[in-house]
DNA sequence: TCTAGAAGTGTATATACAACACTTATTGGC
DNA sequence: GCCAATAAGTGTTGTATATACACTTCTAGA
């Protein structure tokens, strides 16, 4: 046991603070070939080997919860410098079949190939999966994790900017769009997507465009409409 | 030690599972006077003695988060058959002085004069305090969760039916009214307002009126238009 | 009987939403 | 070089919703 875990000990008297190990599970999300994908990684350790799982592990002694997420995150994935987001606390008794452990589930929101993932650290490998085609069984309550951030997700899509974290810095419409179509699950009308977001000032025209097998497509970028936590007159986008 | 917490630390190897216990903190708002108050409680024990606190206490070994959350804020104020709902977790290190502890904060909304309080477990005094004039200092770090907590209820006003569940099973407009201008902390419109309630169908009529120095003031019911978890068109009231 | 207090009610204007189709620039394959 | 495929880009109209705004009525209590 090294210092840091001694001094936090002291006076830890379990017959007042009954044991639970604080844990923290990482749901990370990309959009991949217009699809939305989570990253799984496949467990080398028990309990749950050989299921594919979340990322996820212990809380260390001086640690904030939000810098453990980012810890194990990149310990067992490889991914760095990712902006995370605490989503709710799972803590059902029998969870873990280990012992009692809560835990605190965080999201990420990130863009393709802006991460490089890896396998890591109790990992055999970390891969990418459709959301609406994960792997059966996920390992603990993973499963309901990523239901509930993928419900996070959707509200959120409406009434933040959360879309643009799925992008790079300059992007455009039509890859915006994507982003909504592929979370919502249905096409939206590009007219009026386009009036819509550009008009709440979501995004403002950036320099240069985007060559492709069709006309050049203008460079976007976030607007002032698209401040941190900026909260709008929600999108609904055709019903 | 009782023979559940000993199963439970069965196989519990600190250096592996880093002790951090696992706290939860209630912060219970109503409307009182037109006003929305928050449930205090004076703590009689170290550490923060003397000073107002949220109701909190430890998780126990067989217990699920919610339950465990119902369980404490029952026996510090006595309140009972309050429905819960998770709001966020906080584990700054350092936030107990004792040690580290990860507190699962939960909020709740009632009716003033449903439930009854009154001095319990730990607890010296039990107290609804107004919302902008809190006792300071409070207790560990319960002046951030309540801020977090009214925040997250300004925003549910506007999009979920939250607004009921400080009001009796009957209601008035007016007393619906007041629990938007309280929460929202200014006037709205009240032609405005009895319309959208009406149309998007949150309530509708119900039996009998409030007499009162004023003319009878019909009574209405939550509508179909506020089932559990329903999501509006966001009403924005005036701005 | 007078006063204070809240209940109740309608309209006009401005903004936002939803539905809808065609033309154009470019690349890659033939 | 030509053609095919692909996505970019662009406006209008009807409908619905949001906002601003003022007076009368009923009742209880002084």
């Amino acid at each position: 046991m090294r210092q840091d875990e001694r001094d936090f000990l002291k006076g830890y008297d379990p017959s007042v603070f009954p044991p639970a190990a604080v844990a923290t599970d990482v749901a990370v999300f990309t959009l991949q070939e217009g699809k939305l994908k989570v990253l799984l990684l496949l467990r080398a350790e028990h309990p749950f080997q050989d299921a594919w799982g979340l990322p996820g592990g212990f809380l260390q002694p001086q640690e904030d919860l939000a810098q453990a997420a980012s810890r194990v995150l990149a310990e067992e994935t490889g991914a760095r410098g990712v902006y995370l987001e605490q989503l709710s606390t799972f803590g059902r008794a029998g969870r873990d079949p280990r012992m009692r452990v809560v835990s605190v589930a965080y999201t990420a929101f990130v863009p393709w190939n802006r991460v490089e993932v890896r396998t890591g650290r109790r990992t055999r490998e970390v891969e990418w999966f459709p959301a609406h085609a994960l792997p059966r069984p996920l390992a603990f309550d993973h499963a309901e994790i990523l239901s509930t951030a993928r419900a996070r997700l959707r509200a959120k899509l409406e009434y933040s900017p959360v879309a643009l974290e799925f992008l790079p810095a300059r992007f455009t419409l039509g890859q915006l769009q994507g982003v909504y179509e592929a979370v919502l699950g249905r096409a939206v009308d590009k007219r009026n997507f386009r009036q819509k977001v550009l008009k709440a000032r979501l995004v403002r025209r950036a320099p240069g465009v985007l060559k492709g097998r069709h006309p050049p497509a203008a460079f976007y970028e976030a607007g002032p409409g698209a401040r941190e936590g900026a909260i709008y007159p929600p999108f609904r986008w055709d019903r």
